[in-house]
DNA sequence: CGAAGTCTTGAATATTATCAATAGGGGTGG
DNA sequence: CCACCCCTATTGATAATATTCAAGACTTCG
């Protein structure tokens, strides 16, 4: 993608913009050709290292981010050193907030990425002619809010198992329509105990049971299988 | 409040809103004086008896509400019949969404209670002329977001004493501002266990263990009282 | 190949859940 | 006003589940 930035895509956009995948989730479907060239001209995008934060928790959000490829672990400190990892952000996801307040989680890539940088004064401004822009903000909060009420359920009512089987059909579904194929998981076992609410040693203990149990039918570090029967991955 | 429908406020505004408390949290904060009035007239206020469910788990939300007054739990059921309390809503808290999704909750009253009705169309309508009400849709979602992710560092991280001590604090402060003082709890132990993801008999057996070792001077069915030292309330 | 990290397994412990019984509290009818 | 009942909450004894601490295996990468 990095030597397509002055090509132009069949949708009349030039630039990055013109061959992004999540503009259609973005803050910026809604701008003009013009204001998008102007979007890629001035590289809002962002190339992201791997264990780079991108947001911290603690400082005041100035940007709104999106994510264009790259996968984060969005992460939450107690004072004694327990960390909570409260979620889990891929492309078409955002990251910090379009409010001006002090955010309550850390953003860490965990693989090189590309993000798009909006700061919230250039929101605004675009939100006077492009109302729709507001109504995207909120939408995707509701979205944001629904994810974790989800995931407040997972651990306030779900045992170590389905925490688990839970889990890696969301990850499945995000990286393969197909079930049934082997999938990749970008985290760690820790990030997952983190985000599960149970410690490492119980998790890998929990994946060996599924695969002896036949519900996966691989887990050799971070690529894992399920069983193709439809019953089972239901659960 | 009842019997002052049509009286005049300091403000201004006649009726309802002139004396609401929770208007400066509401959508209706923006409005003009006569738009004030209409809402005032059109009696988009709600009486909501104790037991009654104002928004449910499965239906497509049409309105968004505000709390003037009472307590509401939100409720989310599994399949097998296991419930998750993800949350309690007080006055100035919005119930529904601002969306036309359908909901992932249901909103139950607690006690007898007063509620505010906007119909998604009237504040599309509303809008245009008082673009605030979408910054406060948008910043109380991320309000909402930010509760949701205490909520999940609570379940995710936290012993069962260090869940109901938050808890207890936070209902506290919301009760009163001075935390050496006894106060009341609008929910049944059920209701506190389902949020906190405990059993009803760890959540008996913790608050008992919290008054024999001092932390709290009284509990007495939904009376409670902290134990003046600092030190202890703070934890 | 070796070293450092990550992940898995093992054994013992701690915490919370479960099942069952008892106690408390508020309202109703005698 | 008291006795009774129903519902909620507490307590007790035991079992299930997850944690802890320790050791071993597997990966990755220099």
């Amino acid at each position: 993608m990095t030597d397509n930035a002055t090509c132009k895509a069949k949708n009349g956009l030039s630039g990055f913009c013109g061959l992004c995948s999540v503009r259609k989730n973005s803050v910026c479907e809604f701008l003009d050709p013009e204001e998008m060239n102007e979007v890629s001209s001035t590289m809002a995008h962002l190339p992201v290292k791997e264990g780079e934060t991108v947001v911290a928790e603690g400082e005041v959000s100035e940007n709104l981010y999106v994510i264009v490829s790259g996968t984060f672990r969005l992460v939450r400190l107690m004072d004694d050193g327990r960390r909570q990892v409260i979620g889990f952000a891929f492309p078409g996801d955002y990251l910090g907030s379009p409010d001006k307040i002090e955010m309550s989680y850390s953003a860490e890539s965990l693989e090189p990425g590309l993000i798009c940088r909006f700061p919230h004064g250039y929101l605004t401004e675009k939100s006077e002619r492009h109302t729709e822009i507001k109504d995207r903000l909120i939408s995707n909060g509701q979205m944001e809010l629904r994810k974790a009420q989800d995931h407040i359920v997972l651990l306030g009512k779900a045992t170590a198992e389905e925490r688990v089987i839970e889990f890696l059909k969301s990850i499945a579904n995000r990286a393969n329509h197909n079930l049934s194929e082997e999938f990749y998981l970008p985290m760690s076992r820790q990030d997952i105990a983190d985000y599960l609410g149970l410690r490492m040693e119980t998790l890998s203990r929990t994946l060996t049971a599924l695969r002896k149990n036949g519900i996966l039918t691989a887990v050799s570090g971070r690529l894992i299988k399920f069983a193709q029967n439809e019953e089972k991955i239901t659960a």
